[in-house]
DNA sequence: ACCTGAACACCGTTCAAGT
DNA sequence: ACCTGAACACCGTTCAAGT
């Protein structure tokens, strides 16, 4: 009777596998992850992975969505507090995974999949930066540049080992108190 | 009678293979260059490669140590320019390589000759600005927080593609002329 | 000292075959 | 529709053997 056997169970068993994904990614690093890794995680065949998805560029991107979309939802929480503090939190939540930062740079120069997940994932840090700077009264002319050097710093906070102290003062610089006029 | 037979083709013999990993490797990508077509463009079979280097990492560190001796020697040039000038140089003296910042990030993680070369970059890279902005007259309270951001600002706006004005901008926003007091 | 041919273990991916 | 066993082409690396 049921035409399509288990309807739920597909996003489920997709779920399953990019979760135990996300766990090799961040703890064994993207490369160093093989699918038979990632298979034996999720209990299934190493082929069978690729029922779900094309391959292992599209699971890294699968991975990347998850991770991006908890993330917002918890930054959602803090949507009021002042920006350096936000990108405070947002460096310290994704410390965790800072191997892929490096990963997908890298391999957005021959998947599309993840040039595309990369470009998009910038327009949005960029949308959301500069909304922000709008609203803290930053005059229009150097909003693109901030948001720009804000993501670089970001980035560059998670991608290289730096204390508190440090990482608060580089974040400061760039949207610090003193860049309210 | 020679105790060692062509004493100096050692060293020309290595130089010629680091050339053609750094052709490579810039064209094609660091992952996607195998050490069989790395060997090929040197001439050689590819286990002949791991007579004179360990492994493909660190095949990577010495590409990497040839192309900033390089760079290093032509910014010699433009020591009195404004620091501005002089990273806008550098940005656009590295983009030919832009892959490699990626690839350094992803394989530190797991190799420890190619994050101990990373490590040293930095080390130089934070010296060489702040050293610069000690000259230009910024207080020291800034200082190493503006060199760290400094990298930042470089690796990003290598790692992405930009526009003449956009770099520039971003650049300015952390060495700008306003900043000098 | 220098270089090679042949092999090793492993990788991402495919495919014909099962249910 | 979903999953597997077996295979494919390729990879970085090793090693015994040559000169």
């Amino acid at each position: 009777m049921p035409r399509n056997r288990r309807p739920q169970d597909r996003g489920a068993k997709l779920a399953e596998i990019v979760d135990a994904a996300v766990t090799q990614f961040s703890e064994v690093g993207f490369e160093q992850t093989s699918m038979a890794r990632i298979a034996a995680a999720a209990g299934v065949t190493p082929n069978t992975i690729y029922w779900y998805v094309a391959d292992k560029d599209h699971l890294l991107v699968a991975a990347l969505e998850l991770l991006l979309a908890e993330a917002l939802s918890d930054l959602g929480t803090m949507d009021r507090e002042p920006l350096v503090e936000q990108a405070l939190w947002v460096v310290d939540r994704l410390r965790r995974h800072k191997t892929l930062v490096g990963v997908v740079h890298a391999r957005s120069e021959h998947s599309s999949v993840v040039a595309t997940w990369h470009d998009g994932f910038h327009a949005l840090m960029d949308e959301m930066v500069t909304s922000r700077l709008a609203r803290d009264g930053v005059p229009e002319r150097q909003r693109d540049a901030t948001a720009r050097l804000t993501t670089f710093a970001v980035e560059g906070l998670l991608a290289h080992p730096t204390g508190p102290g440090e990482t608060r003062a580089v974040l400061e610089l760039v949207l610090g108190p003193d860049r309210r006029p």
